[in-house]
Order: C-alpha cells, then sequence, then structure tokens
DNA sequence: CTTTTGTTATACCCATAATAACACAGATGG
DNA sequence: CCATCTGTGTTATTATGGGTATAACAAAAG
C-alpha cells in the first residue's frame, strides 16, 4: 500500500497515517494478522520522525484497529465495538452533511457517493 | 437554538461551536439575513471567553456561512461553492466509512443512517 | 555484541484559549 | 447638539497543551 504524507495538508502527520491505515485496513490491503512496517520504516520512507508514526499507532491501537508487540511490531487486530463505531460514525455525520446540505448537497447525491465509496471499497478489495 | 460546549470533549471549543451553528444552519433554525448572537452574549451564556466565540465566527465567515458586521455581528450569509462542498465531503465521508465498515457497519446501515439525518433536518426545519 | 524492535526524556514550535486594552457605531440624556 | 455610556468587533499579549523532532534508553533476536 502505498502511504504518504501531504506536507501541505493541514492535517496532522499522525492522524493522516491513521486515516490512511484504516482506508488500506477497509479495502483488505491489510488483513487481520498482517504487520505494519515498523515505525522507523515507516517514518524513513514517508520522510517523518519515528515518534510520529509511533504516535499512529498508539492511537490506532487505542481505538482497536491494531495491536502493539515489542518484537512483531504492529499487528492488525481489529476489535469490534460496532455500537461505538455506529455512534461515532453518526456524530461526525451529522456534521458533514449538514455541511453539505448548506451548500446545496441533496440527499440524493450523498447516498451516491456512499454507493461510490463502497464500490471503491469493494472493488480494491480484490 | 441551544447552543452549548462539552468541557468534557476533546474538540476545541470554538470547533464544536462551528459544528452547532452550521447543523443549526442546515436545520433553517438560522435562516440567511438572521443575526447570530454578538461574541460577548454568547461567550457568557455558554460560559467561555467571547475570543473563543470570535474565533468560530472567523472560521465561519472564512468557510462561507456568515458574514460579520462591526454594527449588525454575525450575520447568516451562505456563499455556495457545490464543487468545494462535494469534495469535502468526499474526502471526509471515505475516512469516516473506512472506520465504519472496519468495525462492521454495512452500507445498508449507512444508507439508512443518511436517510435518518436527513429527515432529522427536514423535519427540525419547520 | 550487533541489529532491530518499541519506549522514555527532553525540547521546540504552533494552536488553543484566556485577560486586557482598544476603536468604532449608536443610543441616551442633559 | 454635544458628552458619555453601552454595545459591537479587533488587536496585543500571555499561558497552556498538543504535534513534532532529537537523542538516549531498554528489551528481544540473531
Amino acid at each position: 500500500m502505498f502511504i504518504e504524507i501531504d506536507f501541505n495538508s493541514e492535517e496532522a502527520f499522525y492522524i493522516q497515517l491513521r486515516n490512511q491505515i484504516i482506508i488500506g485496513i477497509a479495502m483488505n490491503q491489510y488483513q487481520e494478522g498482517d504487520s505494519l512496517p515498523s515505525v522507523r520504516q515507516l517514518a524513513d520512507r514517508v520522510g517523518i520522525n519515528m515518534h510520529t508514526v509511533n504516535k499512529a499507532y498508539s492511537v490506532l491501537k487505542q481505538e482497536g484497529f491494531i495491536r502493539l508487540d515489542r518484537r512483531k511490531g504492529a499487528v492488525i487486530a481489529l476489535d469490534v465495538d460496532k455500537l461505538q463505531a455506529v455512534k461515532e460514525l453518526q456524530t461526525n455525520l451529522r456534521v458533514d452533511l449538514a455541511r453539505a446540505v448548506c451548500k446545496g448537497v441533496s440527499e440524493e447525491e450523498v447516498h451516491q457517493m456512499v454507493r461510490g465509496i463502497f464500490e471503491d471499497m469493494e472493488k480494491r478489495g480484490q
């Protein structure tokens, strides 16, 4: 998978990493049990500090996407709490959709966008 | 409208304010031309500093939701850039949906959630 | 004992949030 | 009609916390 940092983005580096890894998991590019690169490898590859990668991994662990092992590094290990996930999604969607509605986006367009994103995720899963 | 700050939340105060105001606009509780409370009024009411409210208003202006007037204060004034809005929504959705998918949420459930949120926005619009 | 892993200590910078003082517009009242 | 009081957003300054980095550490594997 191609993880990369947008140095012009306002998003913190560790958030960018976290998001890309989550997308990778959703697309099955990383599967349960797979190891992520070590913090130093990934840091070197994308051009940031080891500690920043470490922070991304810590957050992913805390959010239940990976497990940290001193020997094997970061291993994909989903801790599924669906109720929590639904709650979070709802909170985020409420704000995102409100923003879009104010700017003239219709419900139909949102549904199409959701459809498109799922299609994309499934396609790349193969 | 009931704007309030969650002092336990990790979200910055000014972001909480911004989000709630945007939701208010989407629900038609605030309409084009309406004035928001003055920075001091709102600050007193919710228990934070005037400057923090001011920052929320500045961001809302910069994002094209309101216009600032030294006399009238903050006035709802939508500057609609739909292309930009669609782009932003897509970026946010990609991450939010990936998170949800990892935790076992299905596409169908997402569509239902979107439907529910729009229903809610339209209902309260009256 | 060298290499590779994650961890801890420390420091720097920028964003968040607050206090305080400012500048301008409008209302009030003498 | 002018003085002043009140309400508006603005600017300056500061304190605290989070994001990022450098450097040194600890533990496991070969």
